[in-house]
DNA sequence: AAGTTCCCCAACCGCCTAGCT
DNA sequence: AAGCTAGGCGGTTGGGGAACT
């Protein structure tokens, strides 16, 4: 993919925009409205994509606009909008009083609000804070399926209120959860292949990891790994399976036969992941073994 | 004071969809 | 129905100012 096709047409200028651009987008935009955008430089007589000019105006130079920093309500607004409706800037946009962009609130989201929920996430966590992670971590994956979505005000508004949502949280397999680092692979459709997570967990570090597909499911026959589906485990505990959960993976053969598997893709930290939203950092099964290393404690593998 | 790191946010990129031919 | 174009949107980047060493 190029450049948007009315960029190709001429030579276009690109990076910040001078005072002397923007007044004759504003002349121009004021005098006859923006009409077809890609004829709009043009006729303004500017070396610019028609949909550079209209992200400059809807983003910067649109007189409706409100600059200036997000108010405390406007703030609790958005957290309360991303609830409901994930990463949908330009919704939420839409609901906010007056003149904010999709792009405005997208940046104040990433740069401010975000770290104010991380903060307080990490600050009270706790045993039910981590099924509300776990929750967190299934419903990215439903987002980007499509399926609904999740974001940390969830985690910080719910807390220790939630109780566990399903009989899969009482399960055996879940009695150690707070007293051991796991690691927790999640499941999405992603492409042809699958989607990983990761969550090590306990108490003062928490990793969500986003993977390539690693694994080769062989069913387990040879004995080096298996994956068990939501629907699968769900089924165990004799209940409906909701639509979208993570999958867990057993690893049942020697940690050597798991890490000659490729490595893994990039990684959604634990920010990130309960926000929906990916990182780029790297990371690989052997930095999950290394973090054991380094704390003394074993990672498992949630059956 | 100079160099380095952090991080905000404007702008770009790539994808999707609607509308038109 | 297929192809093309423009608009719209969310994800991501990187310039540059602020903060830190």
């Amino acid at each position: 993919m190029g450049h948007h096709s009315c960029c190709n047409k001429q030579k276009v200028r690109r990076g910040l925009w001078s005072p002397e651009e923007d007044e004759k987008l504003v002349k121009y935009i004021s005098a006859h409205g923006h009409g077809c955008w890609s004829s709009v430089p043009r006729q303004a007589g500017l070396q610019r994509c028609g949909k550079s000019c209209r992200l400059r105006w809807i983003n910067y130079l649109r007189p409706d606009l409100k600059r200036g920093s997000f108010s405390r309500q406007e703030e609790a607004l958005i957290v309360e909008l991303h609830r409901v409706v994930g990463n949908r800037w330009a919704q939420i946009a839409k609901h906010l009083p007056a003149g904010r962009t999709d792009n405005e609130v997208k940046n104040f989201w990433n740069s401010t609000i975000k770290k104010k929920l991380i903060s307080q996430a990490v600050g009270s966590l706790h045993h039910d804070l981590y099924y509300n992670i776990l929750e967190g971590a299934g419903q990215s994956i439903a987002a980007a399926a499509g399926c609904g979505s999740l974001n940390a005000a969830d985690n910080a508004d719910h807390g220790s209120t939630r109780s566990p949502p399903s009989p899969v949280h009482n399960s055996t397999a879940w009695a150690s959860f707070s007293s051991q680092p796991i690691f927790l692979p999640g499941h999405g459709l992603h492409g042809g292949g699958d989607l990983h997570r990761y969550a090590a967990v306990d108490g003062e570090f928490i990793k969500l990891c986003r993977a390539a597909d690693t694994y080769q499911d062989n069913g387990g026959a040879s004995g080096t790994e298996d994956r068990c589906k939501p629907s699968d485990l769900f089924a165990r505990e004799g209940v409906a399976a909701p639509s979208c959960l993570p999958a867990f993976v057993v690893q049942r053969g020697a940690p050597g036969a798991f890490l000659a598997e490729p490595a893994m893709g990039p990684v959604m930290d634990f920010m990130d992941a309960i926000l929906g939203s990916s990182s780029t950092s790297a990371v690989s099964v052997s930095s999950v073994h290394s973090f054991s290393a380094n704390t003394g404690m074993q990672p498992h593998w949630i059956p």
